[in-house]
RNA sequence: GGUGGGAUACCGAAGUGGCCAACCGGGGCAGACUGUAAAUCUGCUGGCAAUGCCUUCCUUGGUUCGAAUCCAAGUCCCACCA
């Protein structure tokens, strides 16, 4: 256990903490706890930081708490935005609480029989009744003016042209109720969160240390980005969801494959519990042969597997192997609906397609925005058929292409795929 | 409340009567090279029945043969003053 902290830093699962103390008092089981935002009804893979730094406490041995803000989401949590946050509604945060609890409890360990259960709550539980006037009487009058306006979320807010406005502005002072409750509930004493937390953290810590005289800790770690500097987690702009219905198994497995070498050692540490040891035997593959980017599969199998099982994981390869193995010949239609289940399709009848330019098939089954764009496409040769690559902008769909009369794989670029069904 | 300044494509930003579907940068898409990487290079980036046509430069109206550009009113934003 005393090695928690150690192997917290080797994985890049550390920044900061409130105070040195911290390390010692880890030597003891402790009960800590981190917060997730139901800003949508699954996590997403930035969020797989916490969870994994979770999973490291309770594997350690600490019990460990997961909140699920249902009261917090309402406000909006100004931390690294530069303007105000669309509000959600109440009805979106309880759909969403019921998503992030299946995410999370396939990471955690929550079963009551257990010998060290995770615990799962939902802060609207204790501010849902709470009044205005308790609000302040028994939480803000402990926050002073000075300390809140001196947070860099709401010293950049105040800088920028758009303000923010007082709900937003109150967020630090629930996070912190957060603390004081989860403290006097079940002695919690330690938050944990990303570095953009630090500010709320330390509300929470100060809080409970003005009303209750006690010392409880915070310890943040590091927010992940590749090695361009880009927040992790999104691909082509979308986020990278937990739950496949948002993110197919094989977008999810891709998500990972595609790792800078800059990037995956360091990803394989953060988002893998595979040994360290065995991580420096892939690093030591990776210089020798990156082409080969057994790395990557490593981490893309891992982390898929953990997420979404075998079966997932087998969808997954499954679908990358023929997709990048070569040639989709020879498969049959009903391999192939089985594959590309998750790739954007679109069905249309065979009259409007058969003997139809390509370009123009795309552009009709909603592949590219308009005709134009399609038009553009295969000019530059971007466009293929079947895995084939199409020539020029006359060539047409012939009834033969169609696999079993019925389908015809697209693909833009190397690997933007598109199932086209025809009937009929 | 007063006085100035501004609103242009996904974002930033030129253009200030015809040569404007609108320079440039970012982003995005595609191609080449590769390893489904990074870097680099190239092309594209409003729509269409496409050597042309149509709809765009906050909104509405006006001046003009002709407006993103000039005028008027309106809406929103910013700055300084109070």
């Amino acid at each position: 256990m005393s090695n928690l902290l150690d192997t917290l830093r080797a994985r890049h699962l550390f920044d900061d903490m409130t105070s040195p103390a911290l390390e010692a008092a880890l030597d003891h089981p402790m009960t800590v706890y981190a917060g997730f935002d139901p800003t949508s009804d699954s996590l997403q893979a930035g969020n797989y930081v916490t969870i994994m730094t979770l999973a490291h406490f309770q594997r350690a041995g600490h019990r460990v708490i997961a909140l699920v803000g249902g009261a917090t989401g309402l406000i909006g949590d100004p931390s690294g935005k530069s303007t105000e946050r669309q509000l959600l509604t109440a009805e979106t945060v309880e759909r969403n609480l019921v998503g992030i609890r299946e995410n999370l409890s396939r990471f955690l360990d929550f079963d009551p029989n257990s010998s060290n259960p995770a615990i799962m709550v939902n802060n609207h539980d204790w501010f849902g009744e709470m009044t205005f006037i308790g609000f302040l009487r028994d939480v803000g009058r402990y926050f002073r003016m000075g300390t809140m306006l001196g947070k860099e979320s709401v010293r950049k807010r105040l800088e920028a042209e758009d303000g923010m406005s007082f709900t937003e502005f109150c967020y630090q002072i629930m996070q912190g109720y957060d603390f004081l409750h989860l403290h006097r509930t079940y002695g919690c004493t330690l938050q944990l969160g990303g570095s953009d937390q630090w500010g709320n953290i330390t509300a929470g810590t100060e809080l409970v240390r003005r009303v209750l005289g006690n010392e409880v800790f915070g310890m943040t770690f590091p927010l992940v980005c590749d090695s361009t500097g880009r927040k992790f987690g999104k691909s082509e702009g979308n986020a990278i969801y937990l739950d496949h219905r948002k993110t197919s198994y094989y977008d999810f497995y891709q998500f990972f494959l595609r790792s800078a070498d800059a990037d995956v050692i360091r990803y394989l540490k953060i988002f893998t519990f595979l040994p360290m040891e065995r991580i420096a035997e892939l690093e030591a593959a990776l210089a020798a042969a990156p082409e080969r980017r057994e790395a990557q599969q490593v981490l893309a199998e891992e982390v898929t597997r953990a997420v979404h099982g075998e079966r997932g994981l087998m969808i997954a390869k499954r679908a990358t192997d023929v997709l990048f193995g070569g040639s989709i010949e020879g498969l049959g239609a009903e391999d192939l609906e089985g594959i590309f289940a998750h790739v954007p399709s679109a069905t249309l009848e065979a009259a409007q397609v058969v003997g139809k330019p390509l370009f123009e098939v795309a552009a009709l089954a909603g592949m590219c925005a308009s005709k134009g764009e399609a038009r553009r496409l295969v000019q530059q040769g971007g466009l293929s058929l079947n895995s084939r690559r199409v020539e020029g902008l006359d060539t047409t769909l012939a009834a033969a292409d169609l696999i079993e009369g019925r389908l015809a794989v697209l693909r833009s670029g190397k690997k933007n795929f598109f199932l086209l069904r025809v009937k009929g």
